[in-house]
DNA sequence: ATAACATCCGAACGTTCGGTCGCTATAGTG
DNA sequence: CACTATAGCGACCGAACGTTCGGATGTTAT
């Protein structure tokens, strides 16, 4: 086929490496996340694998980076062209809604799961994990005090309460999908979301 | 000391084991468990930790069931006695509140690590974690049903809806607690219960 | 053509994993 | 007092863990 550069080789690989890491992470777990395991499913040795990333500690890190830019990607990319405020509120969590009912990563969504694992474990992947985390929540944040700013939500409107409770019932999502494997839940989600919000949810298409 | 027969001693000795083990899975995961972690920790030899058990499975899975046992006598035998419908419903989630901002585990509630440890992964350990989770949603939701009966929540009200939505305060209110360490949850989650059920909710003493 | 370089492999390292086996020390039983 | 049962220990096994190292291979630049 078409001959290729080395250096374009190497980020291929380096892409497939996260990409396929990200994939196990998301049902084994980050810290489950094996070199041995990762160099077999891909064909490569376990050196060769190590090797762009120098240890297993960094590899996590940059498999959790890899995981919020398709986080990103699915949910918050394709919402961004809505007028902030409650429009945007509501279409992000149409978006959410449609992530956890997609199969993007084997395991659900990376996030929880990753956020679940590591939240009583101190150290640089904790802290990775928390700033994005950070990151999401002061977004969602911003777009609910925007909506009460804009007369949009009832002025009494706790932009902090309404955020914890539109996380919970993403939570409450991916348990139900995941664990008890009932897709009855995702008009549950868009119902509890809606009567949050004012305006009608639905998982985007 | 006082003379203790052998049997009491493999007793305590097994109840021991049983109750670190869940100490230490709430935070490293119950794949995280480690046979020679938990000698060390205990003080004991890996052949005589593992011979009450056989298999680490096997420990896996009698660790789930101490955990569950815990589980139920912090958070259900507390407010058995309370009326059924409504007024147990409102208790329960006062003592579940209650449950999660309390340091039982070192690593938070027990059971909604496992279950997000192991949702997507089969077997024996899933299926009892499934288990406990289906049993404890039956429960909520025949008091979720009997409230509906007794007028105490609106005729239009869905059980299963309202469930749901409680369980994702919940999760959210762990999230909260665990990951991010804001202790403002509580009341946020109460506050979300109080809404849900329409009377006032609050973490039990 | 050749030197330089990057990519990746294969083999080995020390450690830890879950698990097995035989032994000792102690408790209960006759 | 002997006899049996059992709780737990210490030594050990093969496998897998993360990591290191030197070399084979193939592309890029001179």
């Amino acid at each position: 086929m078409s001959p290729r550069s080395s250096l374009a080789d190497a980020a291929r690989t380096r892409a497939a490496i996260l990409a396929h890491g990200a994939a196990v992470a998301s049902v084994e777990g980050l810290a489950g996340l094996t070199i041995g395991r990762l160099a077999t499913d891909l064909g490569m040795s376990k050196s060769g694998l190590l090797g762009p990333f120098g240890n297993k500690e960094t590899l996590q890190l940059q498999v959790v980076e890899a995981a919020a830019d398709v986080f990103w990607r699915e949910i918050w990319e394709p919402v961004a062209d809505r007028p902030a405020g409650l429009p945007r509120l509501a279409a992000v969590c149409g978006s959410w809604v449609r992530h956890l009912a997609r199969p993007v990563f084997p395991g659900g969504c990376f996030f929880i799961a990753a956020a679940s694992e590591f939240d009583d474990r101190p150290g640089p992947v904790r802290d990775l994990v928390l700033g994005y985390a950070d990151r999401w929540h002061r977004e969602l944040h911003g777009q609910a005090l925007r909506a009460v700013a804009d007369g949009d939500l009832p002025a009494d409107t706790d932009p902090e309460q309404l955020v914890f409770e539109l996380t919970g019932l993403v939570l409450a999502l991916h348990q139900a999908l995941r664990l008890r494997q009932d897709a009855g839940a995702v008009p549950r989600a868009c119902q509890g979301m809606a009567r949050l919000l004012g305006v009608p949810v639905q998982p985007m298409a």
